[in-house]
DNA sequence: AAAATCACCTGTCCGC
DNA sequence: TGCGGACAGGTGATTT
């Protein structure tokens, strides 16, 4: 699930229940979602601090802490948090933070693709990942940049992290729809009016859906994201949403609409 | 340089 | 009912 949006409504879910918690204790069942830290070492840091602040770069959520280090959560395809005082029977709890106030926090992860590490600072981590700007944080010069020279498909420009951060499948198909633009367009061939159209969409998308909290009920009726499905139909014109594969992932687009 | 392929994982759905 | 395969909103390494 986890694009920018819904790491973006994380962080606020976060804001809301677990930040200003001491945390008492620690509990890791899987430690697979940790990275470069043992299980042990991860425990014994958070013991006693507290979480202080939230931030979000691309798709990952940091958590600032009393001591040295940011918390670091990335949600791979199917996790999220859980704020909860009693237990009811919660399936694929991967860590467990409990807070002396008595409630607990849980990082639930399905498919154990997501990510947890401590971090030093955000920009460290930027660095060693080589992570683009964050997709709400870019100018339209910096993504002009970012698309003037590649021969990239477009959807794969805007998939990839190290380019742009924050755009994962579903949203980068969202965003070409409301272009009106094939996947498979080459992106240095794209007029510049084309690139800003994409440009201002990003943002529009994105904030659409946060302010929908990533409902698909609450979208806009233009959108392509509730048809997401073998028998979706174009919002637009009505016709059958075909389905492609671009860099392994799975493109829903309107043969009709979206143009080379 | 960019795309394809595989690997990492678990679970659900669909067709035979 | 059971089994096999396809597929799922991510990322990283390796191969074409």
């Amino acid at each position: 699930m986890p694009e920018l949006p819904d790491v973006e409504i994380f962080k606020r879910y976060m804001n809301a229940t677990a930040l200003h918690q001491n945390i008492s204790d620690v509990e890791v069942f899987e430690s697979k979602v940790l990275k470069n830290i043992s299980a042990s070492d991860f425990k014994s840091y958070l013991k006693k601090k507290d979480f202080l602040n939230t931030d979000r770069y691309g798709k990952n959520l940091f958590v600032q802490t009393s001591g040295q280090y940011l918390l670091r959560l990335h949600f791979g395809m199917t996790g999220f948090l859980k704020y909860f005082k009693n237990n009811n029977g919660l399936r694929h709890v991967r860590l467990l933070f409990s807070f002396t106030n008595g409630f607990k926090l849980a990082y639930i992860c399905q498919r154990l693709l997501g990510q947890v590490s401590l971090e030093n600072s955000i920009s460290d981590f930027v660095d060693r990942r080589n992570l683009g700007i964050d997709a709400l944080k870019m100018s339209l010069e910096e993504f002009q940049d970012a698309a003037g020279r590649t021969k990239q498909t477009i959807k794969s420009l805007l998939m990839d992290q190290r380019k742009i951060a924050g755009l994962g499948n579903i949203y980068t198909d969202e965003i070409l729809f409301q272009s009106g633009l094939h996947p498979k367009n080459i992106t240095k061939n794209l007029h510049k009016k084309q690139v800003k159209k994409i440009y201002k969409n990003i943002n529009r998308v994105l904030l659409h859906a946060i302010d929908c909290k990533v409902d698909p009920e609450r979208f806009d009726k233009s959108y392509l994201l509730p048809q997401r499905s073998k028998r979706g139909e174009c919002p637009r014109c009505g016709t059958s949403i075909e389905r492609i594969q671009i860099s392994g992932r799975t493109s829903y687009f309107c043969p009709k609409c979206q143009k080379k």
